[in-house]
Parts: structure tokens; sequence; C-alpha cells
DNA sequence: CCGACTATTGGACTGGTGGACAGGGTCGCC
DNA sequence: GGCGACCCTGTCCACCAGTCCAATAGTCGG
């Protein structure tokens, strides 16, 4: 049941010896033939960059929809891997990884579940929890120095109000509103609110970094 | 050798169907005895709550510093899973979820994998890829009715730079630079800098708002 | 060729912003 | 009781930001 597409069989020998039933072809069959359902298909990403990748994916998707793709790599990345899986892919993971581990995948990916490398699973995981967490007090780092004045103030300021709005929203004056302001610019480093919302947004933006 | 902690053995029907020779333990061993590396450890959340499945499984490791953790919910939810994974967790699921499977999740984690069900890992995924993207182009929606110009203006605005700064940095008179934002306010409906700032970084925090 | 769009700049004006300087009130702690 | 926080308010002032009116010039498609 088992196929696998790659230009070169020779590339793929760990993978045969896991499947010896398994066929080797050189390229996505053309027609999208009655090779339906719950079969799985291998894809060796070869010299494919990341984007190349997950068109393949798409692409192979479109021909056969009800395929569980595994793509394979020689030199296994984090970007690409995110392509493939974004792209449909049920399983990314390395083109020479042993036998035992490629049977491994075979089966939770033939019952519908998907594989991971833990790596990259760590990797996702982490940051997405880092923004869960910096979001439960948007500051983490930076507004914790503040005073609960002074971060009530940070927030609406976050949010696009002016001074004006500010002051009316919590009941003060404009004139107060500007203290906090100006001792939070003091604490945080910065030299305007335009900095400081910046400064309380950017631990979402953390996440971009650190996976991508 | 696998294990499973529960209060009540009676909630884990299919478990002990898919470990026959499985122990099921009240709760966790006192002391880190010599339950040394590779066993699994099998968790049922019960009713603690998802910050609660995080401390237990990073107790749990306090103790058996090589245990593989799966943790099992009668009621699986998203927050709960990052929590226990990012706690150092192996693999989360349903916990009457059928002896085959449980098995498969078994054989997976007990060789190093990692354990998500589909639903989660297409959530995760598709929010960190749907950042990715906006990343690549941090206005997809926002800044492409931009002219290019514009959207350079609005780029360096959104790094905290002021109007005479961006005028140096694109070697513009301050003059333009205002003529460019007053085009971009009007295009994109806000009122003021700090409104777009917030527009154009928005994008990232609609990561927070999917996955949690 | 002409209209539509874009890029560029000027002047004048209004309102928002941030800094400087100077206070007064409450509360907890040594 | 001082002393140090945090919170609140005031005035004056320089500067920045955003808008209105107005103009020149290049590009692109009909």
């Amino acid at each position: 049941m088992a196929v696998a597409i790659c230009s070169r069989a020779a590339l793929l020998g760990t993978w045969r010896k896991a499947f010896p039933e398994g066929r080797i072809c050189a390229a996505l069959p053309a027609t999208s033939g009655k090779d339906e359902g719950g079969g799985l298909l291998w894809l060796h990403a070869e010299r494919r960059d990341a984007a190349g990748v997950g068109e393949w994916v798409a692409d192979a998707l479109r021909r056969i929809p009800h395929a569980r793709i595994v793509v394979m790599s020689d030199a296994p990345e984090q970007v690409a891997a995110l392509h493939a899986l974004n792209q449909g892919a049920r399983g990314y993971c390395h083109a020479q990884a042993a036998p035992d581990l490629l049977r491994q995948i075979g089966v939770v990916v033939g019952n519908g579940g998907m594989w991971i490398g833990p790596e990259l699973m760590q990797r996702v995981l982490g940051s997405v929890n880092a923004l869960l967490d910096s979001r439960g007090a948007p500051s983490g780092d930076s507004l914790s120095a503040l005073t609960p004045r002074e971060r009530a103030v940070a927030m609406e300021v976050s949010k696009g109000a002016t001074n004006k709005e500010v002051a009316r929203r919590l009941g003060i004056t404009e004139r107060t509103v500007k203290a906090h302001l100006a001792a939070t610019f003091e604490k945080l480093g910065v030299r305007d609110r335009l900095e400081l919302v910046i400064r309380v947004r950017e631990s979402a933006t953390r996440l971009a970094r650190s996976v991508a």
C-alpha cells in the first residue's frame, strides 16, 4: 500500500527496508486515478526548498485528495516542515531515519495521526506557550516593573487611547495620565507612547522570531 | 512497564484493556526510586484544570526525571494540552480512547516520539503558519491597499520612528512623510500613527486569539 | 493625448505630547 | 514620628503630529 516518490530509488535505502513491499516512483501519478483514500504517500523532498516542498504537497493532495502524505528530507528544516504540514502533509521526518522509525511513522499516519519530530514539536509548543504566558500578563518582563496604576495607563495607551481618553476611562485628570506615562517611559527606557506600544506588543511578535 | 496514575482504577477501563499487564496507582510514587528511564507514565487529569495539569506533569518529572509522560483527560482541552506538553509531557489524549489507539500512542512515546491529537496539531500549525504568512508581508490585508511608498513609511513608523526620522531614512521631506501618512490613515481607517502600529502588529496577536 | 494615480513639497493652523518645576494626600515600615 | 512608595493635580512651554489648501511632475492605461 505504501508508495514513495523519489527521482532515484537509491536515495531511499532505509525506506526500502522499512517497506519491502512498497513501490518507489519517479514522479507523482499524472492521473488522479482510482488510487483512493487511506494510502500512504511518502514524498522525498530532495533539493526542494521550504516553499517548494509546500507546493509539492499541495499539488499531490490536489491529485490524490485523501492521501496521507509524509515528507522525507535528507536535511530536515523546521521552516520546510511547517510549510509541508500547513499544506496538508501528515508527517515530516528524516529521509535516512531507521526503518523501525519509518514503520512507526507509517502506523501513526496511516491511522489518522500526525508525526512531527520532537525538536520541531518542542520548538513550536515552546513558542506558543511563551506567547500564552506573555499574553496572560501582556508585559511579563515589560510591565511587571510598573505600579498598578502605571500599568493600567499603559494598557489603555496600548489600545490606542489618547491621554484625554485614558483620563476619562480611568476617572483621573489628563495631567495625572501624563505623570504615570512619564514614569512608565522612564522605567521602560522608551522615549514615547509609540515605543511603549511596540514594547508591550512585541511579546506576541517574539513567536515569529523564535519559530522561523 | 506501563504505569497509570488515577484515583479510581474504574476510570481507566480502556487503558486496562490496552495494557493488561500495566499497573494503576492512586498517586505518584513518593520516592524518586529506581523506577528509571524509558518507563511510560500515564497521568489521568481527572478534574484538574489546565494549569493544574501542567504542574502535575512538572512534579512528576521532578520525581522521575526520565519518565515518558502521557496525559489522559476525560474532557480534552487544547489549553490543558499546551500546558502539559510545555511542562514536558510527551503526549496528550482522550482517557477513553480505543485500546488500539492507546497502544499506538504507547509505542510512539516509548520510542522517543511525541503524540498530539490531529485537531490540536492542526490548530497550532495553522496558527503558526498564519503568523508566518502575515509576517512575510506584515500587512497581508492591512498594508496591501497602500502604495509602495506609503507602505515604506508605514513600516518605519511601525518601528517607532518619528516623522523626521522617517524622512531622513527615506531621503524625503518631513512634509512628504506627513502626506503619505495622511493617505495611509485614510485608507486604513485609523486616526493616528498609534492605531496604525496597532493595526500593523495585530496580525501577530491574532495567533494568541486563535490558539487560546 | 488626456485622465487617474502616485510621489513630492510648501505654508499655515490646531491639538496632542512630553518635559520641567512644584506641589498635596495616603499608606506601610523602621 | 520620619521616610519612602504611590497616587493625584497644577502651570508653562517647546515640540511633534495631523489636517486643509495648493502646486509640480512622472507614469500608465484607455
